[in-house]
DNA sequence: TGTACATCAGTGAACGCGCGTTCACTGATGTAC
DNA sequence: TGTACATCAGTGAACGCGCGTTCACTGATGTAC
């Protein structure tokens, strides 16, 4: 009985199991079975549980490296952006590049936050090697977006500003959860969104004690 | 040859490797051969891997916890302190409370982030039965000094706001050397602390549009 | 003080289990002549 | 058109390895009488 698109199913199924447990706590046998495929497939078709990893990433990090750069052409053209439309750009291409492979923003930013919190050498190099051109051409809008600011500061406040915006997207499901149960308030992903960017603002745009 | 201080070297080895490696990825026999213990000595002073995390944590949380109470105690005296104060607060405790057991903040931040990371349902509820009381005081002082914002917003800024501390702390590493490689350019933790703080208010305290 | 027993920290070897990976194999489809 | 072979997706069972845990044991120290 051959599955219709078995690279599919296993990738979603890793996707899942990978953003909800880890990657070494999450067994091949486990999305194997959660695919409704042979184990024997993984290794057939990706080669290790390694380069599965890898693949994961990639669905994600192509559709939004696309996304991303399609946005920063129009942004590069219109010289002087402030923050706000700088990092709405960045949360947007996220929002609609997971859309597009019919997947969910908090597991494409849990795995990132996986993928740092457990370091995977092989998974860093791989990253750089295929994704750094982007990241590199968004860092250079921001920092001029905030030319009063020493090297220093904008390397921290940038680090400070990506954490927040990982943990938060990663989050949204426990924290909306938490939030339900204990006000009954609701809140969308578009909604968590629109909170977070002024924050994240916040975060690269200190007020100095002198501006107040 | 007995050891003196068993306890005490299996404790620190399992730091050392569960923050930088994460905690399944570490095997029993790599603490053990760190800490120059017999494999065994594990399951026979603490039980299981499993407690042996818990105690790990516990190290962390018992002097931070002590160390928060005390400045709580102040600051509940002398009422409407602002965010800067209560952030920074919080902040000297996980630096005062680390240097007491002679450990760094950036690892408990780590292993922080590792548990929230990697779900350990166990782990989770050893933290909310033994720290909550702490975490719930501290909660209400920032709710005071925000009294302007709803429930559901305050909720995201806070969580954003820890999101932003735990990851900056936990990477404060990798930080600084990245910076050192590229601009030369050197930052002491009590530095980063310092930047990170209006960075945080940032986040709590968004400038509404009106404001500006 | 001497002896018998209990307690405790630590040890060495082994246990069973689940893991990623491998391999010989199957059956369907495509291709060459 | 028919036949022989090649390719490819997928399979079932097994492999060896490292894992957390267990257990019988040792040797030192403490305690009771």
């Amino acid at each position: 009985m051959p599955q219709i698109d078995t690279v599919d199913r296993i990738l979603h199924a890793a996707t899942v199991l990978f953003a909800e447990q880890g990657f070494s706590e999450t067994s091949l046998r486990a999305i194997t079975s959660t695919a409704g495929v042979n184990l024997a497939a993984v290794n057939y078709h990706f080669g290790s549980k390694k380069e599965l990893i890898q693949a994961v990433f990639n669905r994600f990090f192509v559709p939004f490296c696309a996304e991303l750069e399609s946005r920063l052409d129009e942004l590069e053209a219109t010289p002087d952006q402030d923050l706000e439309t700088l990092l709405r750009a960045a949360l947007q291409a996220i929002l609609v590049s997971t859309e597009k492979i019919d997947e969910r923003p908090q597991r494409f930013m849990k795995l990132v936050s996986l993928g740092y919190a457990q370091p995977q050498e092989h998974l860093r190099q791989f990253l750089v090697a295929n994704f750094s051109l982007s990241y590199q051409r968004f860092i250079v809008l921001l920092k001029h977006a905030m030319p009063e600011v020493s090297h220093t500061e904008f390397y921290w406040r940038l680090y400070f500003m990506m954490g927040a915006a990982v943990f938060n997207l990663s989050s949204y499901d426990p924290i909306r959860a938490i939030l339900q149960l204990e006000y009954n308030e609701d809140t969308s992903l578009e909604e968590a969104v629109e909170l977070l960017i002024p924050s994240l603002v916040g975060i690269l745009d200190v007020p100095n004690a002198g501006k107040r």
